[in-house]
DNA sequence: CGTCTATTTGAATGTACTCAAAAGCGGTGG
DNA sequence: CCACCGCTTTTGAGTACATTCAAATAGACG
């Protein structure tokens, strides 16, 4: 039970809840236990789960025609992750979402979902202000590689970011924004001799 | 008030008004005209309002540190567009939000939407899923431009979008694919060629 | 300690950019 | 209704940023 702890403490930041509706919440979340390169989500299947991280760290990716990965996101302790088209469609996914380490999970079911929304209203709230939030975050992303150059958005990341870049693997972090390997092993070069 | 049903209709797309719900909704709306060329958004200033597009056309962009500036988002007829990090958040704008065609637009007020959204629960939901479907779109942008390439790029989203690029000035449609206009006059003109 | 995976380095290459100038297009006023 | 002005698109040439491929090195895990 005290898995949960931290999953309540993170929507209360949101929305109140009484103890009841706590408890009715908890009975639609299930723990999971995953292991390093393991994966939450693999093309064709069906995102069932939005899951939430208690420990660990996880990437959802996409494998291009080319056969080269393209991380669309990264979840630490306290974030969210899931094939996101795949969980709100319900429809086959397209990601990969792996374990980069050893990881906890809270799982949330999308049927368990719908009915915690019907069931707890406020829910419809905490979703849709968690989805704003994500939404924001996503679009200065995108302005980010839009406008900026591979080194100016890594120096950005890892200002914003110094406890992800430190924890995932060295190709994960370029696929995320979006160039190669030996780029990234470049400019960090670069750094260190100056 | 006609100038209403069109939104009424976006808006029953996810969720049912009845007819007192309806004019609530409506009396917090208000419809403005505006010309091509002229600012709905501008940095600094606060984006107060959510804008659905009856007629006409919108573009957000971005200016850079270096003058170039690269479009977030369009908006033709029965889209919404603004700077949604200075909307949500209340905080001064980064974008511009212009109009490519003279447009005829219905404002939703911040402060409006919250007490919609209090009054009208069911309204929570509607945005939780508008909202939900940009992410799951800009997720799929976000991809494309990890792994595809300029031509790439320009060629799924003249599938996807045709009468968004038949709209809309050259420039800022490479500006929002990512690449130079100079570039995109070119892709074109190996297309035509063959 | 050995094997597998991840990172680094070098060299050649490519995709897309920049700058400048010309051409095309559209709206406005005489 | 035509001419002009401003804005947008096109074209060319030189260039930059980042890629690719291959090989060497380093690091992690059993």
């Amino acid at each position: 039970m005290d898995d949960f702890s931290a999953l309540i403490k993170y929507v209360e930041r949101y929305i109140q809840l009484t103890k009841e509706e706590e408890d009715y919440f908890v009975s639609l979340l299930r723990v999971t236990r995953i292991r390093k390169r393991q994966f939450i989500v693999q093309p064709e299947f069906i995102a069932r789960y939005r899951c939430y991280v208690l420990s660990g760290a996880c990437r959802a990716y996409y494998i291009d025609n080319k056969g080269q990965d393209h991380t669309i996101a990264f979840a630490i302790e306290d974030w969210w992750i899931t094939d996101y088209n795949s969980y709100i469609y319900q429809q086959p996914a397209t990601l990969f979402v792996e374990a980069l380490e050893d990881a906890t999970l809270i799982q949330l079911d999308y049927n368990a979902e719908q009915l915690l929304m019907e069931n707890i209203p406020k829910f419809e709230r905490f979703f849709r202000i968690i989805t704003q939030r994500s939404f924001a975050f996503l679009q200065k992303r995108m302005l980010a590689s839009l406008s900026m150059t591979a080194e100016e958005r890594y120096e950005e990341y890892l200002l914003k970011y110094p406890s992800v870049v430190a924890r995932v693997p060295q190709y994960t972090l370029a696929s995320y924004l979006g160039f190669s390997t030996e780029f990234l092993s470049r400019i960090r070069n670069k750094k260190t001799k100056r």
